[in-house]
Parts: C-alpha cells; structure tokens; sequence
DNA sequence: TAGATTGTTAATCGATTAACAATC
DNA sequence: TAGATTGTTAATCGATTAACAATC
C-alpha cells in the first residue's frame, strides 16, 4: 500500500508549497492550518488531514514551522533534487516557456530544446541552442530525463509524445489544446487557457 | 435554483467541447459517450451524467450529434457570443499570451495590453499598443470588460487583481505564481507550469 | 495554568458508477 | 426485428467537515 494517498490530495501538496515559500518569502517562520487555510480558501481541517497522510509535521498550540513543513514537502512531492526537463516546440509558446525564469528554484530546469522547422535548428533560444526533432529520442534516452513539456501545434502533440514515451519520459506537461493517449505509467497534465476561461464564463452575466 | 449544477461538471464542459471540435476537425458527424469517454479518459456513464445537467442531446441507439452537441456545450459554457480580455503584462510570458493563435475561434479575444515598465508603453505588441497601467482601469469600465489574464510579476499580481475587479472584472486568469484573494462573485483560475510538474514528480522514480 | 492548535475519528456530504428501462 | 446507446435511478464509493482529546 504505499501509494494509497488519493491524487486530490496531492495535487494540493504544490499548492500548500507554494504558499509556504511566499510566506517564508514575507520573512514568516510559523504558520497554522487556519492561517494557510484562509489563504487558500481551503478548510483548516482538509489542510491538516492532507499533511497527516504523510506524518506529523506540526505541534499543538503552535502550528507548523515553515520552514520544516517546506522541506518535507519537497522531499513528499520529490522535488529536493532537480529535474531536467525536455522542452518540444519553439514557437511563441514554446519561446516564452523556454525564457520563464521560474522554474529553476522549483525543483527543474530546461536542459534541452527541440523543434522540427528546418530554419530554428541550431538557433539560439535564450541559452539553449535548438535540436531538430530527429536528435530527441536519442538526447532523452542518453540523458535519462523523464519530464518534458509538449509546446507544438495540436496536430503534432501526439506523435511527439509517442516518441518521447519511447525514449522513456514518464511525465509530460502538454500546453497543445488536445487530449493524449498514453500508457497507465505515464502522467499528463495539461495547460489550456480557453478551457479555463471557458469555466469561468458560465458564471459570468 | 438557477445554479445548483456542480462546479466539477462544469470544469469538464470545456473538455467535453474541446474533444468535440478535434473530432468535428476530424470530419466525424456523430460520437458516443463509449467513444468520448475513451479518448479523454472518463466513464461514459460520467459524460451522460455531466451532460444530462442540461438536457437529453443525444438520441438512443446513435449517440450525439457533433454539430448539435457542440452548440449546445456554447451555448451552455457562454461562448457563444465573443469575450473581450484584458492583458495585463507585456513581458515573455504576457508576449507570448498576446501572440497566441488559439482564443479566437473559441470564444476569446484580447482587447486591449497594459504594462507597467515606462519603456514598454506605446510599443507595439503583435496588432496591440501596450498602454500605461494608470490608463487600465478606465479603458476597462468603458469597454465593459469583464475577463483578465494577470501576466506580471507575483509581486505585483494582488494589487492588479485588485483594481481590475474595482474596474468591474468578473473573471481572472492568473498566470502569476500567487494565490489571490477576491471577493465572492469575482472568479480566478490559474496557470502555473510548476504546480503540474509538482503533482506528477510525485510519482516518478 | 489558560489558550491555541494539532492529528484523528466519526459523521456528513457529494460525486462516481453500475444497471436498466426506454427507444432510436 | 435486433443491436446500440441514451437518460436516469439507486447503490457505491470517496472526500470533506465537524468535533475533540491530546498536548505544546
């Protein structure tokens, strides 16, 4: 039974992370479930059951040191070591993700950059210098990396990721506005900015 | 009870829709819940459920007619009419928001672009000018805009949200790594990269 | 000690699934 | 007619919340 922790739950671990860090960023050193909770808007008690599945890492009357909590968040959501992260695609999107400074005191950094146009190959994209499609299987394979994210046109998404699979990624953050077919040990997460608009007009007038 | 329809079901509807699209691209003309639910990962039961919310769109024994079923999902998420976005922050990530292809057909177009940095104002950004944040609230009231996209630094992101809802925004989309905080009838969705990739490292190696 | 907050149990609430009559 | 698939009900499953003893 060790992975019996329901995803919900953590899906909201980087969530509570997240707002450790801009709290210690704030120069706070403790903190409580109610605190964190009001922030989120989240209960108090989902905060204190979702940590409990992992241990105890708070003192009654006290709350929680952030600083603690933050560490063994990271290593539950294994991010204490850093990943290489495969970037496929460099449009607009694939640009702008490939000079997002964001990544690299979250646990990932870019390590390499593919694209398929004839005319971007052996460019430079910020520090990266772009690979074409061809090399990716065997940089992937020969590096080990086992994140990528997908920033190509929706028609292309899933042949990429095929091959990627192939190569061994094992997790995939797909910013193409299309649904994957994988395999039950591969993970997808999808960023798609209508869809969350979309979920908000349904409220609106 | 106007708005008693879950909100997890509503956060599907734009899958629902997005699948729809690929399929009707696809040159397809009629879909079942067997069908869509295998591409995207869900029990058909799930889609019957989902949809029957809102009316019986289907027919026993054939399925769902795409064309129809995609008006309905417009008609039901709002996007049938066309929305005006602000986008506030003119850097990498808010350049790349500005010069992305994919809101027109789907219900979306950005307005207007605001940024802070003196030397961006009046530039050019792809079809857009980017204007002074002192201008924002003002352009918005009179255009009536109700939808934002926050691309600026977390820094800055809360104060941002908080004149874009005084200017009468109804809907953000954070793409800053924050939590907000808004009053009740004001909805926020975000995007952050990291959180994904988080939630999936959980389950590597 | 008095006050605060955790970790956990039990109760509640809500969402998903299975199953099937209706019907195209 | 026979086969397929919907819309819906009831049963199951799982997640959230309330409450509180333990304890810092």
């Amino acid at each position: 039974m060790p992975s019996s922790i329901p995803d919900i739950v953590i899906s909201r671990l980087p969530v509570y992370l997240r707002a450790l860090e801009r709290l210690s960023h704030e120069g706070q050193e403790v903190t409580s479930s109610h605190e964190l909770g009001k922030r989120l808007g989240i209960s108090s008690a989902q905060i204190r059951k979702d940590l409990s599945h992992f241990g105890g890492f708070g003192k009654q009357g006290t709350g929680y040191r952030i600083t603690y909590l933050k560490d063994q968040l990271r290593q539950v959501l294994n991010v204490e070591r850093d990943w290489e992260v495969a970037l496929i695609g460099a449009g607009d999107l694939g640009s702008a993700v490939a000079r997002y400074r964001g990544f690299s005191n979250r646990g990932f950094h870019i390590a390499c950059v593919f694209d398929s146009s004839p005319e971007k190959i052996n460019k430079h994209l910020g520090e990266f210098v772009i690979q074409p499609l061809e090399s990716m299987a065997a940089v992937i394979v020969e590096r080990g990396i086992k994140i990528a994210m997908i920033a190509v046109p929706a028609e292309s998404a899933q042949s990429v990721a095929d091959t990627l699979i192939g190569a061994g990624v094992r997790a995939i953050l797909n910013y193409a506005p299309i649904n994957l077919n994988v395999p039950d040990n591969v993970h997808v997460q999808y960023i798609d900015p209508v869809i969350h608009l979309q979920r908000m007009t349904y409220y609106l007038e």
